[in-house]
DNA sequence: TCCATTTATCTCTCTAGAGAGATAATATTT
DNA sequence: AAATATTATCTCTCTAGAGAGATAAATGGA
């Protein structure tokens, strides 16, 4: 694939505008980065999130396919399919649930737990290190306070509709 | 597609996982609203992207492909197929590049000027005052202004690696 | 209890978009 | 000028993941 020389731009936006094109353009280095970092240790972003939800959670690693796809903002659908590649890998394993038959239960292995473990403390030095090059101290205090107002008031805002 | 309860999350999180946390939340909120009314004009995000690089271009509404995928972060590929689903639209033409007989010129009709303007107008109102009823002015210009830096910064580095 | 409804998960099908490589035109080297 | 390398775009193929709907179990009402 070639590549071209980029374009100028010229605009003077709004507070609105810088905001969304900050958060935008933020987010897809930094998930463009994490996304590589994950693929380093041979899952993909969206693998390293189901990962990471088995792993915060407070019940022995373990959560059924509704709960995983819920908490990933995945499709029932693309679980299953997300589901049997982790179990393949050996990530993951399913036990039928001895309290509903209808559902599964998707428990961490061993491995599995190991390598998310490797994968979070990997991105958080890494993001670390990115953001204290860029920001000082306290602005990245700051940034985090607002954009956790921010995002918690959105997602607020999700739930009443 | 059934729907689950939510489950508790317990951490204390460093400076650096609470900025990424919430860029990427904030972020797919606002991607989320803002896909819904691209959506509401006909087209998807990716596609009203394309044709938002063209309204900001400088050359009357003229773009290579190449400097679109480039400006848009997609494929070579993937280009070439949005171009012809906007074409069929309606919403660009193409028109081979006098100057150079391998490159097409990308230029948006009269009825794509229109549309994208008509979405971007809604979007800066909606987004808008999605962020007033959550941070007050001065907070939402000091975010807009750590946004901009962050993403500014980061950008530089990638052009540089 | 029996039937209707709801819920959990899965399969099937379809689309967006990436990657690889083909083609054709232009640029560069000899 | 001829040969080679580079560039712009396109087609082909493949995968991730969405949506619709199927299946089977659980729940609730008569």
């Amino acid at each position: 694939m070639p590549k071209a020389k980029p374009r100028p731009w010229s605009v003077t936006p709004s507070t609105t505008t810088r905001i969304v094109s900050g958060l935008f353009r933020s987010r897809n280095y930094v998930w463009d980065s994490d996304s590589k970092v994950a693929a380093r240790y041979g899952v993909s972003w969206t693998q390293f999130l189901v990962l990471r939800a088995l792993r915060f959670t407070n019940d022995a690693f373990t959560m059924s396919p509704t709960e995983l796809y819920s908490a990933t903002q995945a499709s029932s659908s693309g679980m299953a399919k997300m589901l049997r590649g982790l179990a393949e890998k050996g990530l993951v394993e399913r036990m039928s649930n001895p309290e509903d038959a209808r559902s599964t239960l998707v428990r961490l292995t061993v491995e599995g737990a190991d390598l998310v473990e490797e994968i979070i403390d990997q991105l958080v030095q890494t993001n670390t290190e990115l953001f204290a090059d860029i920001l000082p101290e306290n602005d990245r205090e700051t940034l985090a306070e607002l954009l956790e107002r921010l995002s918690r008031s959105l997602e607020e805002r999700k739930k009443q509709s």
